[in-house]
DNA sequence: GCTCTGACTAAGCGCTTGCTTACTCTGACG
DNA sequence: CGTCAGAGTAAGCAAGCGCTTAGTCAGAGC
C-alpha cells in the first residue's frame, strides 16, 4: 500500500515543482499561473491540485527545501575544519559555487519571498536567521582570535551573504564564467574582504 | 496653454509614479493592480488611464529614471578625480548609499526587469551595459597603474556593482545601519576587494 | 470478473484583471 | 455668458485567474 505508490506519486509530484520553478524564475510568483506549471509537467490545470494544495503551497515547498539545503550547506563547511579562516574559505565557495549552479531555484527562494503567506514566511526567516548566524560567526571568531580583521563583522558577514545571494540574479549558464570560476574568485574577494 | 497646466497634471501623474513604486516594491509588477496604484494616489482606476498609457509604461517610467540617475552618478564619481582608486572610492561610497536611500525604487528597477516589454527590456539592458563599462573601466585603469591589484577586473566590477544593488534587497530603514554607515563600511570593503 | 483506489481530466464557477467608454465637472478664454 | 479643453470618474467589458466538481480510466486485490 505505502509502498507500491512510490513509482507513480513522486515522479508527478517533483515534475510539477521543477515546472514551478521553471516558471517562477522566469516570470516571477504572481507572474506565473497554475496553467503554466501544469502545461510545464505535461499535465491539465487540475492535475497540480491532485499533488499539491496551492499554488502559494508549490513555493513555500521550493522555498523551504532550498533553504534547508543552504543551511546544510554552510553547517557543514563550517564542520569541516577548526580554524575560522578555513571555515570562512569553504563556506563562501560552496555557498557561491552552490548559488551558481542552481541559480533558477536559488531566483526562486531569494526574490519570491513576499508571495508566501506569512505563517510559512516567517517559518523562512527562521531559517535565514540561522544561515546569517552561523556566517556572522565564523568571521567573529576568527576576528577574536586575531586571523581575521574588519570593524563590523556582523556587516561584513551582511556582504558576504549578500554577495553569494545575488549571484543567483546575474549568473547566467554559459556565458563568461563557470560556477567554479565564480566560486573561486569570490573565495579570494571574500578573505580579502574579512581581512585574513 | 502649455503653462496653466503645470500645477495639475505634473502632481497627479507624479503622485502615480510615486504609489506605483511603492505597490510594485512591496508586492511586485504582476502582484500590484491598477487599482492598488490608483488608490494609491487617491483616484479612481480610470485615473490611471488619464496620466499613463499602461501599467508597463508605468514601469517603464521607472526604470528608466533610476537608471539614467544611476548611471549619472556614476559618471559623476568618476569624473572627479583622475587617481582610479578616488574614482572607485566615491563611486562605490556613492552608489551603495543611493541604493540604501532609494531602496524601495533600486528594489522596483532591479527585480521587476523581466516585467518590462522586449522593447523596454533592451533600452534598459543598454543602460545597465554602460554603467557596468564605467566600473569595469575604473577596476581596468587602476590595475593598469599599478594602484589595484585583481586576477579578474571584470569580474570584480560585477562583484562590486552586485553588492551595491543588493543593498536594496536586504536594506531596512531604521533598522541597524544609516545609509551612510553601510556606504562607509562597503567602501572599505570595495578597496581592499580591488586591492587598492 | 468485480470492486475499489487513486492518478488524472473536461468543464466550468465565481472573481479579479487591465483597460475602455461615456460621462461630469471645473476653470480659462473670447 | 457660452464654449471648450482637459482632469477625473462610474460603470462595465472581455479575458484570464485560482481552484472545484464530477467524472473517466488503469491497475491492484480478492
Amino acid at each position: 500500500m505505502t509502498a507500491a505508490r512510490q513509482p507513480s506519486i513522486p515522479d508527478a509530484r517533483q515534475r510539477l515543482v521543477e515546472a514551478a520553478v521553471a516558471s517562477f524564475a522566469a516570470r516571477g510568483f504572481h507572474g506565473t499561473t497554475t496553467r503554466d506549471i501544469a502545461a510545464g509537467a505535461g499535465m491539465s490545470p487540475a492535475a497540480l491540485y491532485v499533488h499539491h494544495r496551492s499554488k502559494e503551497e508549490l513555493l513555500h515547498l521550493i522555498s523551504r527545501e532550498g533553504h534547508l539545503r543552504t543551511l546544510a550547506l554552510v553547517q557543514a563547511a563550517v564542520a569541516e575544519h577548526d580554524d575560522p579562516v578555513a571555515q570562512l574559505t569553504r563556506l563562501v565557495e560552496d555557498f557561491v559555487r552552490h548559488h551558481a549552479l542552481t541559480h533558477t531555484t536559488a531566483r526562486v527562494i531569494n526574490y519570491e519571498m513576499a508571495a508566501l503567506s506569512a505563517e510559512h514566511l516567517a517559518e523562512i526567516q527562521e531559517l535565514r536567521r540561522r544561515i546569517d548566524a552561523v556566517v556572522r560567526d565564523v568571521i567573529e571568531r576568527g576576528v577574536a582570535a586575531g586571523v581575521l580583521a574588519t570593524p563590523d563583522p556582523a556587516m561584513t558577514a551582511t556582504a558576504l551573504l549578500s554577495l553569494g545571494i545575488d549571484v543567483a540574479r546575474w549568473y547566467r549558464d554559459g556565458a563568461g564564467w563557470t560556477p567554479d570560476q565564480v566560486a573561486e574568485h569570490y573565495r579570494d574577494l571574500a578573505l580579502r574582504m574579512a581581512g585574513a
